[in-house]
DNA sequence: TTGAAAGCGCTAACAC
DNA sequence: GTGTTAGCGCTTTCAA
């Protein structure tokens, strides 16, 4: 900048102004500022400035996993919003392990973020006290508690298993099974599920299959398909997933084993992915406004930022059952 | 660390080091100052850490978009070996747009990271400038060329499609058409199969479908076989398509419509994606190896920040096309 | 509208 | 092994 400067014939603080506050320098200086910038390509250090004013302009959020697009296309919704006021965004994935997610926590705040976006309301005592430290919006998304950190926008994966349940009861299933992964949310959804089930149609036993914390596969729904099948006596009724991905692996065990969808089988998934209208058949399914809830996680930063008094501590987004072909 | 210093009973800078270079403070002060991190929760500032050192441990990525998986799951297995390095990620999506990757490269530049991760080999000539001046490691991936900025790993667009069509033409099809989306790559793949198509069958009337730039969806794969076959009489033959989604939805709208794949109809998806194998029927698809592409993205940009002389500036890291039932 | 001075919280180089 | 001094490149006051 005082390269820059002694080009223009200015000072240093000058073209400092020139860059924030434009409106604060005069036009022929201004045109001349640019000029050196221009022939230079200077950029300037952002991490002086954030040093010096105290704000990064970073966002940084935790993420289970990116590859995940429930969590890429949340992602993608409140970074944008972010990014048109000025934010960028730094991400990290945890691979659903609340060690890592604590270690990462740290790092992350070492780089001075001007907020923190994480999954789930789940999080180890110490890194909630580094949060409650950091002195900074904190955002939980993808769950709601009564007592957050700070704010969180999501919903009630217990609710969702239990709505699931009750729809699934109503449409005339009397028997039921859940395949989830091992991470704590989609275990919420199964419990939900199981426990509702079991009080509407009287029958407590429901085999339930429960993979690893990670991303559910394809290959995980088959395998589960065939376990419910061989190895607990599964003989038909509604399956609960815990994603499409694993409700699709059901889809493609059940044609491969010639049992018909519905009739024999009946499948819902969780997420509703962009394929899950056109599976074969299509895929019954919860869905969650990402776009919506992205948003109106940026939405309760940005409001935080404003340091507007009594924000919203919690925002319920809700969900919905699609019912499609496959139950 | 001032402060932690005082409760130590030692200078800030040996509470520096004490963080940096355990082995240069002795045990006795170590442990107070590591008492004293405790008891405050102190979490150093890494900003000021970079501005002194000139030293960020941050990466910087633009990818065109995070939500596709080919691109997320790079970015991961890109991310997990730096991590084990030392550094961060930082991610934001291009869109597709050379303009917004241009303002994206200088606004991250600006974080002054240690490297940066580019997706393709196309950018804008003030972008290049801006990446040479930066005299930073910069790694272009997902394409190959004689002339990167710096280097780059990836494969070729234009072989793949060649490769593809060869194979086709080797399997017996007679007749082709391509659907695609609008982006840089994709059309070079839809370009080298059309052209190398053409010569080995002699039909220079290859139908091409070509969408926006942007994801291909499964909507867009119904659509264009809808459009191939009531716009431009395709009656047969094998597609090539530049996503395995959009063949997802060439195959959906297939079944909709009682055509046989592949005896009506045969199709080739690009990316390999998770469900590939599990469609029905499964799909024959170009695979590339994202996690070996991410790792050797990695490995590239370690290379250079250890300086090493003469390192690889261009790896091809290949294709394979996996048949299926689909064609 | 512009500039001078101070300082953000750390690391690097040197002395002790 | 430890402390002192001098910045890193900006923004923030305050004064002109």
């Amino acid at each position: 900048m005082a390269t820059i400067g002694k080009l223009a014939g200015v000072s240093q603080v000058t073209v400092s102004r020139a860059l924030s506050n434009p409106e604060k320098v005069s036009a022929a200086a201004m045109e001349r500022i640019q000029e050196a910038i221009r022939v230079t390509g200077f950029v300037p250090n952002a991490l002086a400035g954030a040093l010096a004013s105290r704000k990064s302009c970073l966002i940084t959020a935790l993420v289970p996993s990116i590859t995940n697009v429930v969590y890429s296309s949340l992602l993608h919704g409140f970074s944008e919003i972010m990014r048109a006021e000025g934010y960028q965004l730094m991400v990290s994935e945890t691979g659903f392990s609340p060690e890592t997610e604590e270690a990462l926590i740290f790092t992350h705040l070492s780089r001075r973020p001007d907020g923190i976006l994480l999954t789930g309301i789940h999080h180890s005592a110490t890194a909630r006290r580094m949060l409650l430290g950091a002195g900074i919006p904190v955002v939980e998304f993808w769950d709601i508690t009564e007592s957050p950190i700070d704010c969180c926008v999501g919903f009630s994966h217990t609710e969702s298993g239990r709505h699931t349940a009750e729809m699934a009861h109503g449409w005339g299933y009397r028997r039921a099974a859940t395949v989830a992964a091992g991470d704590q949310r989609a275990l919420r959804r199964r419990d939900g599920f199981r426990n509702r089930f079991a009080e509407l149609s009287g029958h407590a036993d429901i085999p339930a299959i429960t993979g690893e914390a990670g991303p559910a596969s394809l290959q995980s729904g088959r395998a589960a398909l065939a376990a419910l099948i061989e190895d607990h006596g599964f003989s038909g009724g509604v399956i609960q997933c815990s994603s499409d991905q694993s409700a699709l692996g059901i889809l493609t065990e059940a044609r491969i084993r010639g049992l018909r969808v519905p009739q024999d089988v009946a499948v819902i998934g969780f997420g509703d992915q962009d394929y899950a209208a056109f599976t074969d058949p299509p895929l019954t399914t919860v869905k969650v406004d990402r776009d919506r809830l992205g948003r109106a996680a940026a939405r309760a930063m940005l409001t935080r930022f404003r340091g507007e008094s009594d924000p919203d501590r919690v925002t319920d987004i809700g969900f919905e059952l699609l019912r499609r072909a496959s139950a």
